[in-house]
DNA sequence: ACTACGTCCTGCTTGC
DNA sequence: TGCAAGCAGGACGTAG
């Protein structure tokens, strides 16, 4: 599932192999991938066509090209790929929507088996699209500021892990990274955010960086080889998973079976010894 | 204003 | 063997 280590690396290489080039045409074969861009499909292949790809942004779990004053924005959702092949080469049945541009090279096909993905273009995108202006800034960039994070989370009344999934006060982690950061800095997923110490927050967000860092040495994590980046192949940080999905294996530091808990309509892992359950948590 | 939850979607896995 | 339920889950809209 791409959180941000994988959207940085499909970011890089979308970066690599298509700024600077001109977009020829534009289809967009599934017209939920599209269903964020308000003025239909039509519209948004009218404003992409003969337009030329400035930069590669990302922000979070979104990413977005310039181009010009508008962007073409996109979310992976749970299965979003960015695929590069050559155009007479068939379209696989999961192709939403495809890129091609007049030099002829490889097109780029906006692949989502799961469709919960999205592009759109911002019409006043270049810079931070007003359409997400409401995601905070990521742990990687220059604009994350630990005690403004550190202020909301004291003002929330909530668990620390639906702090963690909450765009708006940090983004770019899902549910894998989120429970890996908390297993590392021994929190439990329902540790109440106003009770958390300060040196506790600081290790979280260390923890989080220090996580994105590792998982973009190596390109990102992969389960079911849904998730490829621009070329197509598979990222590997899951192999260095300490916790997720790791249910009834024991924790790499103590040796306790990891714990599997129904969480948010979806789990959570954790080491019941390492992280101990808060009496009065949120969960 | 803030928090929590249902919903979208497909395909693989599990269980009867 | 076949079918149905379970599971994966990011972000948004809405209910409370």
């Amino acid at each position: 599932m791409p959180e941000l280590p994988e959207v940085e690396t499909v970011r890089q290489g979308l970066d690599e192999h298509v700024v600077g080039r001109r977009i020829e045409s534009v289809e967009v074969l599934h017209p939920r991938a599209v269903r964020r861009h308000e003025a239909g499909p039509a519209d948004f292949a009218a404003r992409l066509r003969g337009r030329r790809v400035d930069g590669t942004r990302r922000r979070g779990k979104y990413l977005w090209l310039p181009v010009g004053e508008d962007a073409l924005l996109a979310h992976l959702g749970m299965s979003g790929q960015f695929l590069l092949r050559p155009p007479d080469e068939p379209l696989s049945s999961h192709v939403r929507v495809r890129l091609t541009f007049d030099d002829g090279g490889p097109d780029l096909r906006f692949t989502d088996q799961r469709t919960f993905g999205h592009l759109l273009v911002a019409a006043d995108g270049a810079e931070l699209p007003a359409v997400i202006a409401h995601i905070a800034p990521d742990p990687l960039e220059a604009a994350f500021d630990a005690s403004w994070f550190a202020g909301r989370l004291r003002s929330r009344r909530t668990g620390v892990k639906r702090a963690l999934l909450d765009q708006s006060l940090i983004s770019g982690v899902g549910n894998i990274y989120a429970d890996e950061a908390l297993w590392r800095t021994r929190l439990h997923f329902a540790r109440a955010t106003e009770r958390l110490r300060p040196a506790e927050v600081a290790g979280l967000i260390a923890a989080v960086r220090d996580i994105f860092a590792e998982a973009l040495n190596v390109g990102g994590t992969s389960f079911d080889s849904l998730y490829v980046n621009v070329n197509g192949e598979s990222g590997y940080f899951d192999r260095s998973l300490n916790v997720y999905g790791r249910e009834g294996e024991p924790c790499p530091r103590c040796g306790t079976p990891v714990r599997r808990d129904p969480f948010m309509n979806r789990s959570s892992y954790t080491c019941p010894v390492c992280q101990r359950r808060p009496r009065n948590g949120r969960w």
